[in-house]
DNA sequence: CCATCATGGATAGCTTCACTATCCATGATG
DNA sequence: CATCATGGATAGTGAAGCTATCCATGATGG
């Protein structure tokens, strides 16, 4: 245990801490007090590191995810985990507003073919945004909808695209998972980059310091 | 206040604690114990709940935030608030690793004329997130950077177009950043829901439940 | 063979964050 | 004039994510 935690820089307290929530499986046990670990410990401990440091998972999301690839054994449906135990935020709006946000989305997602399942995190998301942007009074950012959901498609298909062709489930299962946390944090970032090239393309601002 | 806090469902205590915070400026004194909060006063406070909600902002950074639209009144670089003032997720990578992933991003940054400067929040970002791709051994995620980086250039023209066109610099600044916090988890959410129909479409899979 | 030391397991403590509750002096209000 | 809400300060709460301590056991070295 020592040098797994040496290997992974994780404190061996934290490991304990990790093991007794169910997000890393416990050692191969060679007596009552000892155990070994392989280097599937040591993948697992990273990209549990990862989720949560890098994809900003809390323990239990982290948690969820891990027995969602462990248990999964069949390929269909592998971005299934990702659409459902990962856990986006949202807020309870009113009824009003609620039935004003699905409409909104019904456009948008009909002719995409897209099935927006009220109660599952990705459309309570989307409801809990486009309420916040009429309840702040900025509905003009609703323009966006149409070139984002554009977006997201081409989005899809890259993501797809970089699983397909890996060789085993969990293999495929693991790669998606970690395609869909830390891309969105891949994407948030290009994004601001792009936004700043395009403000000052836009704007031929000079005197830009940043 | 007590209708300040009718009006928009925040506790008493919890709006004190704002203004303490900063988030909320002092309502307009009318006597040593009384102060009188208008319109705008509401609208800062829906903006500091949806960042905070929604945004998954910490209150820390909707300081910074607000600070910064307060502050701002020059119409240059408005997206230069959401640039540098809001936080993205970064962790601390070994040397070598950071000069292997700057250089893969100074290849699509370079055709795009992003500018990409090192010690910027979405420079770190996108270097952790890159490391992390590497250190998990799906290294095969990058291939998505490039198409990544061609919606994110399609993105942030659908966020400038929908800023374009508003006449105070206020509103301008204030929707560039609720567009861009809440942009990500749009963002986020629509890239669920069209990887699940992707998915769908791909492995034609009528079994699935989801 | 015996002293030492790391290990696994359990439990309690720590720190930060985002609130929440209490107290108090003041002054508005019926 | 009695009451009650307000603004301000301070302390307390609960969750989250570690971190530290303790203990019995058994591996290890001289």
């Amino acid at each position: 245990m020592a040098e797994l935690s040496r290997e992974s820089g994780v404190a061996i307290a934290t490991i304990k801490y990790y093991q007794r929530e169910g997000l890393l499986p416990p050692g191969e046990r060679t007596g009552p007090n000892q155990a070994r670990y392989d280097q599937s410990h040591v993948q697992r401990l990273k990209l549990v590191r990862a989720l949560l440091e890098v994809g900003g998972l809390s323990v239990a999301a982290v948690r969820d995810v891990v027995d969602e690839i462990d248990e999964r054994n069949s390929t269909h449906n592998v971005l299934g985990v990702a659409q459902y135990s990962l856990p986006l935020r949202q807020v309870e709006v009113d009824d009003e507003a609620r039935a004003w946000a699905m409409k909104q989305l019904a456009v948008v997602a009909e002719e995409r073919d897209w099935r927006l399942l009220p109660g599952t995190p990705p459309t309570e998301a989307l409801v809990s945004v486009l309420c916040s942007f009429r309840e702040l009074g900025h509905a003009r950012l609703l323009t966006v909808l149409d070139r984002y959901a554009d977006v997201a498609d081409r989005i899809a298909e890259a993501d797809l695209d970089s699983v397909a062709g890996l060789d085993s489930t969990e293999a495929i299962v693991e790669s998606a998972v970690v395609g869909t946390v830390l891309g969105d944090v891949l994407l948030a970032a290009l994004r601001r980059l792009a936004q700043g090239a395009a403000s000052r393309r836009r704007f031929a601002d000079k005197t830009a310091t940043s």
